[in-house]
DNA sequence: GTGCTATGTTGACGCTGTCAAGATAACATC
DNA sequence: GATGTTATCTTGACAGCGTCAACATAGCAC
Protein backbone atom coordinates (compact mmCIF):
# COMPACT_ATOMS: atom_id res chain seq x y z
CA UNK A 1 0.00 0.00 0.00
CA UNK A 2 3.28 2.32 0.54
CA UNK A 3 3.11 2.32 -3.42
CA UNK A 4 0.00 2.39 -4.45
CA UNK A 5 -0.95 0.99 -7.66
CA UNK A 6 1.49 -1.82 -7.45
CA UNK A 7 0.67 -5.46 -9.52
CA UNK A 8 -1.43 -7.51 -7.07
CA UNK A 9 -0.94 -6.68 -3.65
CA UNK A 10 0.94 -3.11 -3.80
CA UNK A 11 4.01 -3.58 -2.09
CA UNK A 12 4.30 -7.28 -0.73
CA UNK A 13 7.77 -7.00 0.02
CA UNK A 14 7.76 -4.07 2.57
CA UNK A 15 4.69 -5.24 4.04
CA UNK A 16 6.22 -8.81 4.58
CA UNK A 17 9.15 -6.77 6.37
CA UNK A 18 6.95 -4.80 8.04
CA UNK A 19 4.71 -7.81 9.50
CA UNK A 20 7.71 -9.78 10.29
CA UNK A 21 9.09 -7.28 12.12
CA UNK A 22 6.01 -7.53 14.45
CA UNK A 23 5.75 -11.12 14.99
CA UNK A 24 9.52 -10.99 15.38
CA UNK A 25 9.17 -8.83 18.28
CA UNK A 26 5.88 -10.39 19.56
CA UNK A 27 6.76 -14.13 19.20
CA UNK A 28 10.94 -14.26 18.50
CA UNK A 29 12.00 -16.18 15.71
CA UNK A 30 10.49 -19.36 16.53
CA UNK A 31 7.24 -18.06 15.57
CA UNK A 32 8.15 -16.24 12.68
CA UNK A 33 7.11 -18.81 10.19
CA UNK A 34 6.80 -17.60 6.50
CA UNK A 35 3.64 -19.44 6.36
CA UNK A 36 1.91 -17.09 9.44
CA UNK A 37 3.59 -14.19 7.51
CA UNK A 38 2.15 -14.71 4.35
CA UNK A 39 -1.04 -15.04 5.76
CA UNK A 40 -0.96 -12.42 7.99
CA UNK A 41 -0.45 -10.47 4.75
CA UNK A 42 -3.34 -11.78 3.34
CA UNK A 43 -1.13 -13.63 0.82
CA UNK A 44 -0.75 -17.46 -0.15
CA UNK A 45 2.31 -19.36 1.49
CA UNK A 46 4.50 -19.02 -1.45
CA UNK A 47 3.88 -15.32 -2.45
CA UNK A 48 7.07 -14.40 0.08
CA UNK A 49 9.16 -16.64 -2.28
CA UNK A 50 8.87 -14.02 -5.25
CA UNK A 51 10.06 -11.64 -3.20
CA UNK A 52 12.76 -13.09 -0.66
CA UNK A 53 14.43 -16.27 -2.17
CA UNK A 54 14.44 -17.88 0.98
CA UNK A 55 13.15 -17.63 4.53
CA UNK A 56 16.76 -16.85 5.72
CA UNK A 57 17.22 -14.10 3.15
CA UNK A 58 14.27 -12.32 4.59
CA UNK A 59 15.43 -12.36 8.22
CA UNK A 60 18.99 -10.60 6.71
CA UNK A 61 16.58 -8.16 5.27
CA UNK A 62 14.90 -7.58 8.96
CA UNK A 63 18.58 -7.58 10.48
CA UNK A 64 19.67 -6.01 8.50
CA UNK A 65 16.97 -2.67 8.94
CA UNK A 66 18.30 -3.23 12.76
CA UNK A 67 21.84 -2.55 11.65
CA UNK A 68 21.01 0.65 9.81
CA UNK A 69 18.98 2.09 12.83
CA UNK A 70 22.31 1.02 15.20
CA UNK A 71 24.21 2.80 12.61
CA UNK A 72 22.26 5.65 13.34
CA UNK A 73 22.50 6.00 16.98
CA UNK A 74 26.11 5.30 16.65
CA UNK A 75 26.24 7.97 14.16
CA UNK A 76 25.33 10.26 17.57
CA UNK A 77 27.75 9.47 19.98
CA UNK A 78 30.01 11.77 20.65
CA UNK A 79 33.14 10.82 22.77
CA UNK A 80 34.65 13.95 23.34
CA UNK A 81 38.51 14.11 23.67
CA UNK A 82 39.15 16.07 27.00
CA UNK A 83 36.20 14.51 28.72
CA UNK A 84 34.80 11.12 27.24
CA UNK A 85 32.81 9.71 30.42
CA UNK A 86 29.31 11.68 29.40
CA UNK A 87 28.88 10.82 25.86
CA UNK A 88 29.97 7.33 26.55
CA UNK A 89 27.07 6.82 29.06
CA UNK A 90 24.75 7.88 27.14
CA UNK A 91 26.21 5.83 24.17
CA UNK A 92 26.39 2.57 26.62
CA UNK A 93 22.39 3.60 28.02
CA UNK A 94 21.35 4.14 24.03
CA UNK A 95 23.31 0.87 23.36
CA UNK A 96 21.28 -1.18 26.49
CA UNK A 97 17.97 0.78 25.45
CA UNK A 98 18.64 -0.21 21.57
CA UNK A 99 18.82 -3.90 22.52
CA UNK A 100 16.57 -4.32 25.39
CA UNK A 101 13.87 -2.42 23.95
CA UNK A 102 13.38 -5.03 20.94
CA UNK A 103 15.35 -8.31 22.50
CA UNK A 104 13.87 -10.70 19.40
CA UNK A 105 15.34 -8.00 16.96
CA UNK A 106 18.90 -7.71 18.50
CA UNK A 107 19.55 -11.59 18.97
CA UNK A 108 18.53 -11.54 15.14
CA UNK A 109 21.08 -9.07 14.43
CA UNK A 110 23.69 -10.84 16.39
CA UNK A 111 23.01 -14.68 17.05
CA UNK A 112 24.21 -17.28 15.76
CA UNK A 113 21.10 -18.49 13.47
CA UNK A 114 22.30 -15.92 10.50
CA UNK A 115 26.00 -15.90 11.15
CA UNK A 116 26.65 -19.00 11.23
CA UNK A 117 23.98 -21.60 10.52
CA UNK A 118 22.52 -19.47 7.82
CA UNK A 119 24.34 -17.18 5.56
CA UNK A 120 24.66 -13.85 5.90
CA UNK A 121 23.71 -11.58 2.95
CA UNK A 122 26.36 -9.66 1.32
CA UNK A 123 24.35 -6.56 1.93
CA UNK A 124 23.82 -7.87 5.07
CA UNK A 125 27.41 -7.97 6.35
CA UNK A 126 28.33 -4.33 4.52
CA UNK A 127 26.54 -3.05 6.79
CA UNK A 128 27.38 -4.88 9.66
CA UNK A 129 30.70 -4.45 9.27
CA UNK A 130 30.10 -0.46 8.51
CA UNK A 131 28.42 0.10 11.90
CA UNK A 132 31.33 -1.64 13.45
CA UNK A 133 33.52 0.03 11.18
CA UNK A 134 31.73 3.27 12.71
CA UNK A 135 32.77 2.63 16.06
CA UNK A 136 36.52 1.75 15.50
CA UNK A 137 36.73 5.57 14.00
CA UNK A 138 34.47 7.25 16.67
CA UNK A 139 36.81 5.93 19.17
CA UNK A 140 39.93 7.39 17.07
CA UNK A 141 38.82 10.40 15.81
CA UNK A 142 37.53 11.69 19.30
CA UNK A 143 40.80 10.55 20.94
CA UNK A 144 39.41 8.06 23.21
CA UNK A 145 42.22 5.66 21.95
CA UNK A 146 44.17 4.12 24.74
CA UNK A 147 47.63 4.66 23.65
CA UNK A 148 48.17 4.12 27.97
CA UNK A 149 46.83 0.96 27.86
CA UNK A 150 48.97 -1.80 29.26
CA UNK A 151 49.66 -4.25 26.51
CA UNK A 152 49.85 -1.58 23.88
CA UNK A 153 46.81 -1.24 22.69
CA UNK A 154 45.44 -1.19 18.97
CA UNK A 155 42.25 0.83 18.60
CA UNK A 156 40.71 -2.21 16.97
CA UNK A 157 41.43 -3.90 19.85
CA UNK A 158 39.80 -1.28 22.19
CA UNK A 159 37.06 -1.41 20.00
CA UNK A 160 36.49 -5.02 20.13
CA UNK A 161 37.20 -5.55 23.92
CA UNK A 162 34.60 -2.59 24.59
CA UNK A 163 31.93 -3.42 22.06
CA UNK A 164 32.26 -6.90 23.43
CA UNK A 165 31.53 -5.82 26.75
CA UNK A 166 28.59 -4.16 25.77
CA UNK A 167 27.36 -6.94 23.79
CA UNK A 168 27.56 -9.29 26.05
CA UNK A 169 25.99 -7.14 29.35
CA UNK A 170 23.04 -7.08 26.63
CA UNK A 171 23.32 -10.85 26.06
CA UNK A 172 23.36 -11.72 29.71
CA UNK A 173 20.63 -9.12 30.29
CA UNK A 174 18.13 -10.27 27.57
CA UNK A 175 18.77 -13.35 27.87
CA UNK A 176 18.61 -12.86 32.04
CA UNK A 177 20.92 -15.45 33.15
CA UNK A 178 23.23 -13.83 35.68
CA UNK A 179 21.84 -10.15 35.24
CA UNK A 180 19.00 -9.33 36.04
CA UNK A 181 16.75 -6.20 34.02
CA UNK A 182 16.38 -4.29 37.56
CA UNK A 183 20.17 -4.57 37.68
CA UNK A 184 19.99 -2.42 34.53
CA UNK A 185 20.95 0.67 35.51
CA UNK A 186 23.86 -0.18 37.93
CA UNK A 187 25.71 -2.66 35.46
CA UNK A 188 25.53 -0.03 32.87
CA UNK A 189 27.53 2.34 35.04
CA UNK A 190 30.19 -0.71 36.07
CA UNK A 191 30.08 -1.25 32.17
CA UNK A 192 31.24 2.48 31.90
CA UNK A 193 33.80 2.72 34.67
CA UNK A 194 35.28 -0.70 33.24
CA UNK A 195 35.83 1.12 30.20
CA UNK A 196 36.58 4.54 30.96
CA UNK A 197 39.17 2.45 33.18
CA UNK A 198 40.65 0.87 30.70
CA UNK A 199 40.71 4.07 28.49
CA UNK A 200 42.87 6.27 30.76
CA UNK A 201 44.02 4.24 33.73
CA UNK A 202 45.80 6.96 35.62
CA UNK A 203 42.14 8.13 36.01
CA UNK B 1 25.39 -49.41 27.46
CA UNK B 2 26.69 -48.11 30.35
CA UNK B 3 24.79 -50.25 33.04
CA UNK B 4 24.70 -53.47 31.16
CA UNK B 5 21.09 -55.30 31.20
CA UNK B 6 18.34 -52.76 31.48
CA UNK B 7 15.09 -53.24 29.64
CA UNK B 8 15.20 -53.22 26.14
CA UNK B 9 17.93 -50.67 25.41
CA UNK B 10 20.17 -50.62 27.92
CA UNK B 11 20.86 -46.77 29.15
CA UNK B 12 18.99 -44.95 26.34
CA UNK B 13 18.91 -42.56 28.38
CA UNK B 14 22.17 -41.83 28.17
CA UNK B 15 23.00 -42.89 25.22
CA UNK B 16 20.78 -40.14 23.62
CA UNK B 17 22.16 -38.05 25.32
CA UNK B 18 25.85 -39.00 24.33
CA UNK B 19 24.65 -39.11 20.74
CA UNK B 20 22.80 -35.65 21.29
CA UNK B 21 26.26 -33.78 22.44
CA UNK B 22 27.65 -34.98 18.88
CA UNK B 23 25.24 -34.15 17.21
CA UNK B 24 24.78 -30.84 18.43
CA UNK B 25 28.65 -30.15 18.19
CA UNK B 26 28.39 -31.35 14.45
CA UNK B 27 25.14 -29.28 13.24
CA UNK B 28 24.45 -27.36 16.14
CA UNK B 29 20.84 -27.17 17.26
CA UNK B 30 18.99 -26.33 14.45
CA UNK B 31 20.47 -29.91 12.85
CA UNK B 32 19.42 -31.60 16.51
CA UNK B 33 16.40 -33.37 16.13
CA UNK B 34 14.52 -35.88 18.40
CA UNK B 35 13.93 -38.14 15.49
CA UNK B 36 17.40 -38.03 14.00
CA UNK B 37 18.18 -38.90 17.62
CA UNK B 38 16.43 -41.21 18.21
CA UNK B 39 17.48 -42.90 14.66
CA UNK B 40 21.06 -42.97 15.54
CA UNK B 41 20.06 -44.99 18.92
CA UNK B 42 18.43 -47.47 17.20
CA UNK B 43 14.78 -46.50 18.75
CA UNK B 44 11.78 -45.48 17.43
CA UNK B 45 10.91 -42.01 16.99
CA UNK B 46 8.91 -41.65 20.16
CA UNK B 47 11.11 -43.66 22.56
CA UNK B 48 12.62 -40.76 24.10
CA UNK B 49 9.82 -39.12 25.27
CA UNK B 50 10.39 -41.76 27.78
CA UNK B 51 13.50 -40.31 29.23
CA UNK B 52 12.87 -36.77 28.94
CA UNK B 53 9.14 -35.21 28.62
CA UNK B 54 10.46 -32.59 26.04
CA UNK B 55 13.23 -31.65 23.69
CA UNK B 56 13.41 -28.43 25.92
CA UNK B 57 14.13 -30.98 28.44
CA UNK B 58 16.73 -33.10 26.76
CA UNK B 59 17.95 -29.56 25.67
CA UNK B 60 18.17 -28.35 29.31
CA UNK B 61 20.12 -31.33 30.29
CA UNK B 62 22.68 -31.45 27.93
CA UNK B 63 23.24 -27.41 28.78
CA UNK B 64 23.38 -28.84 31.90
CA UNK B 65 26.43 -30.81 31.61
CA UNK B 66 28.03 -28.23 29.89
CA UNK B 67 27.79 -25.92 32.57
CA UNK B 68 29.14 -28.80 35.11
CA UNK B 69 32.31 -28.68 32.99
CA UNK B 70 32.38 -24.95 32.94
CA UNK B 71 32.08 -25.02 36.56
CA UNK B 72 35.51 -27.50 36.96
CA UNK B 73 37.45 -25.18 34.89
CA UNK B 74 36.04 -22.01 37.41
CA UNK B 75 37.36 -24.72 40.23
CA UNK B 76 41.01 -24.29 39.02
CA UNK B 77 41.11 -20.80 38.36
CA UNK B 78 43.23 -18.92 41.09
CA UNK B 79 43.19 -15.26 41.20
CA UNK B 80 46.17 -14.71 43.54
CA UNK B 81 46.05 -11.54 45.42
CA UNK B 82 49.05 -9.82 44.85
CA UNK B 83 49.57 -10.72 41.73
CA UNK B 84 45.98 -11.83 39.72
CA UNK B 85 47.60 -11.48 36.18
CA UNK B 86 48.73 -15.03 35.75
CA UNK B 87 45.53 -16.66 36.69
CA UNK B 88 43.51 -13.82 35.25
CA UNK B 89 45.26 -14.56 31.97
CA UNK B 90 44.97 -18.39 32.14
CA UNK B 91 41.62 -18.14 32.98
CA UNK B 92 40.56 -16.23 30.04
CA UNK B 93 42.06 -18.47 27.87
CA UNK B 94 40.75 -21.55 29.18
CA UNK B 95 37.19 -19.86 29.07
CA UNK B 96 38.25 -19.04 25.56
CA UNK B 97 39.39 -21.93 24.75
CA UNK B 98 35.73 -23.90 26.15
CA UNK B 99 33.74 -22.13 24.59
CA UNK B 100 35.87 -22.93 20.74
CA UNK B 101 35.92 -26.00 21.80
CA UNK B 102 32.81 -26.67 21.05
CA UNK B 103 30.86 -23.19 20.39
CA UNK B 104 27.00 -25.00 19.46
CA UNK B 105 26.98 -26.05 23.18
CA UNK B 106 27.88 -23.04 24.29
CA UNK B 107 25.85 -21.02 22.31
CA UNK B 108 22.73 -23.62 23.75
CA UNK B 109 24.18 -23.02 27.43
CA UNK B 110 24.08 -18.89 27.33
CA UNK B 111 21.96 -18.38 24.19
CA UNK B 112 17.96 -17.43 23.89
CA UNK B 113 16.66 -21.01 22.78
CA UNK B 114 16.42 -21.93 26.63
CA UNK B 115 16.19 -18.81 28.77
CA UNK B 116 13.77 -17.69 26.80
CA UNK B 117 11.89 -19.30 24.57
CA UNK B 118 12.39 -22.45 25.97
CA UNK B 119 11.79 -22.94 29.69
CA UNK B 120 15.06 -23.90 31.76
CA UNK B 121 14.81 -26.79 33.64
CA UNK B 122 15.21 -26.30 37.89
CA UNK B 123 17.96 -28.28 37.66
CA UNK B 124 19.59 -26.34 35.04
CA UNK B 125 19.30 -22.80 36.57
CA UNK B 126 20.76 -24.48 40.15
CA UNK B 127 24.28 -25.74 38.37
CA UNK B 128 24.17 -22.50 36.00
CA UNK B 129 23.83 -20.01 38.97
CA UNK B 130 26.09 -22.07 41.03
CA UNK B 131 28.33 -21.45 38.21
CA UNK B 132 28.43 -17.67 38.39
CA UNK B 133 28.43 -17.49 42.11
CA UNK B 134 31.70 -19.73 42.16
CA UNK B 135 32.76 -17.06 39.68
CA UNK B 136 31.72 -13.91 42.29
CA UNK B 137 33.02 -16.24 45.50
CA UNK B 138 36.75 -16.82 43.63
CA UNK B 139 36.91 -13.06 43.18
CA UNK B 140 35.53 -11.91 46.60
CA UNK B 141 38.01 -14.76 48.18
CA UNK B 142 40.94 -14.18 46.31
CA UNK B 143 41.60 -10.28 46.89
CA UNK B 144 40.42 -9.36 43.20
CA UNK B 145 37.82 -7.03 44.85
CA UNK B 146 37.44 -3.75 43.43
CA UNK B 147 36.95 -1.00 45.98
CA UNK B 148 38.90 1.51 44.45
CA UNK B 149 36.79 1.63 41.26
CA UNK B 150 35.29 4.73 40.42
CA UNK B 151 31.32 4.43 41.42
CA UNK B 152 31.66 2.38 44.42
CA UNK B 153 32.02 -1.25 43.35
CA UNK B 154 29.93 -3.86 44.25
CA UNK B 155 31.81 -7.61 43.74
CA UNK B 156 28.81 -8.66 41.84
CA UNK B 157 28.86 -5.58 39.73
CA UNK B 158 32.59 -6.17 38.73
CA UNK B 159 31.43 -9.95 38.60
CA UNK B 160 28.39 -9.22 35.96
CA UNK B 161 30.60 -6.83 33.47
CA UNK B 162 33.87 -8.65 33.79
CA UNK B 163 32.09 -12.29 32.83
CA UNK B 164 29.85 -10.08 30.23
CA UNK B 165 32.83 -9.14 28.92
CA UNK B 166 34.36 -12.28 28.82
CA UNK B 167 30.80 -13.64 27.31
CA UNK B 168 30.48 -11.06 24.90
CA UNK B 169 34.22 -11.60 23.42
CA UNK B 170 32.91 -15.20 23.01
CA UNK B 171 29.84 -14.75 21.03
CA UNK B 172 31.51 -12.26 18.66
CA UNK B 173 34.16 -14.65 18.09
CA UNK B 174 31.70 -17.76 17.65
CA UNK B 175 29.81 -15.99 15.55
CA UNK B 176 32.22 -14.19 13.63
CA UNK B 177 31.05 -11.15 13.41
CA UNK B 178 33.08 -8.69 14.69
CA UNK B 179 36.25 -11.01 15.54
CA UNK B 180 38.19 -13.63 13.58
CA UNK B 181 39.29 -16.19 14.79
CA UNK B 182 42.97 -15.51 14.64
CA UNK B 183 42.04 -12.31 16.40
CA UNK B 184 42.05 -14.54 18.92
CA UNK B 185 45.17 -14.56 21.39
CA UNK B 186 45.46 -10.80 20.86
CA UNK B 187 42.09 -9.89 21.82
CA UNK B 188 42.34 -12.33 25.14
CA UNK B 189 45.11 -10.19 26.31
CA UNK B 190 43.00 -7.37 25.80
CA UNK B 191 40.40 -8.45 27.60
CA UNK B 192 42.63 -9.33 30.67
CA UNK B 193 44.38 -6.06 30.64
CA UNK B 194 40.67 -4.42 30.71
CA UNK B 195 39.60 -6.50 33.27
CA UNK B 196 42.75 -5.49 35.18
CA UNK B 197 42.98 -2.00 34.24
CA UNK B 198 39.36 -2.20 36.05
CA UNK B 199 40.54 -3.74 38.98
CA UNK B 200 43.47 -1.64 39.68
CA UNK B 201 42.90 1.57 38.30
CA UNK B 202 45.99 3.15 40.21
CA UNK B 203 47.95 0.24 37.59
C1' DG C 1 1.25 -67.46 37.30
C1' DT C 2 -0.80 -62.51 37.83
C1' DG C 3 -0.52 -57.98 37.59
C1' DC C 4 2.06 -53.57 37.61
C1' DT C 5 5.09 -50.48 35.66
C1' DA C 6 8.76 -49.05 32.74
C1' DT C 7 9.89 -49.00 28.28
C1' DG C 8 9.28 -49.11 23.20
C1' DT C 9 6.23 -49.12 18.90
C1' DT C 10 2.97 -47.56 15.24
C1' DG C 11 -0.32 -44.15 13.65
C1' DA C 12 -1.83 -39.72 13.33
C1' DC C 13 -2.14 -34.50 13.56
C1' DG C 14 -0.75 -29.99 12.48
C1' DC C 15 3.01 -27.34 11.72
C1' DT C 16 7.17 -26.03 8.97
C1' DG C 17 10.28 -24.58 4.43
C1' DT C 18 10.39 -25.15 -0.24
C1' DC C 19 9.89 -26.89 -5.04
C1' DA C 20 7.07 -27.53 -9.50
C1' DA C 21 3.40 -26.27 -12.33
C1' DG C 22 -0.16 -23.47 -13.52
C1' DA C 23 -2.91 -19.05 -13.42
C1' DT C 24 -3.30 -14.05 -13.81
C1' DA C 25 -2.32 -9.32 -14.22
C1' DA C 26 0.48 -5.44 -15.61
C1' DC C 27 3.46 -3.57 -19.00
C1' DA C 28 6.10 -3.18 -23.70
C1' DT C 29 5.87 -3.69 -28.42
C1' DC C 30 4.01 -4.02 -32.77
C1' DG D 1 -6.15 -2.91 -30.10
C1' DA D 2 -3.73 -7.51 -30.31
C1' DT D 3 0.44 -10.00 -28.90
C1' DG D 4 3.95 -11.44 -26.10
C1' DT D 5 6.93 -10.97 -21.99
C1' DT D 6 7.54 -10.71 -17.43
C1' DA D 7 6.37 -10.17 -12.62
C1' DT D 8 3.36 -11.76 -9.44
C1' DC D 9 0.36 -14.94 -7.09
C1' DT D 10 -2.01 -19.61 -6.58
C1' DT D 11 -2.68 -24.60 -5.70
C1' DG D 12 -0.57 -29.10 -4.95
C1' DA D 13 2.86 -31.76 -3.20
C1' DC D 14 6.90 -33.50 -0.44
C1' DA D 15 9.81 -34.39 3.42
C1' DG D 16 10.80 -33.11 7.89
C1' DC D 17 9.56 -31.66 12.51
C1' DG D 18 7.47 -32.13 17.78
C1' DT D 19 4.14 -34.43 20.09
C1' DC D 20 -0.13 -36.95 21.49
C1' DA D 21 -2.94 -41.36 21.84
C1' DA D 22 -3.23 -46.09 21.67
C1' DC D 23 -1.13 -50.30 21.79
C1' DA D 24 2.73 -53.88 22.59
C1' DT D 25 6.23 -55.93 25.32
C1' DA D 26 9.53 -56.90 28.72
C1' DG D 27 11.11 -57.01 33.34
C1' DC D 28 9.94 -57.17 38.14
C1' DA D 29 7.15 -57.93 42.63
C1' DC D 30 4.01 -60.65 44.58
Amino acid sequence: MTQPGRYHHGDLHAALLREAAVLLREQGVEGLSLRRLAERAGVSRTAPYHHFTDKNALLCALAEDGFRRLDRLMEEADFRADDPEPGLRRFVRGYLRFACDDPEQYELMFGRTLWKTGRPTESLTRVAHGCFRRYVDKLEADGLRAASLPGGADPLRVAQASWATLHGLCRLLLDGIYVDRQDMEAVSDQAVALMLAAVRPAQ
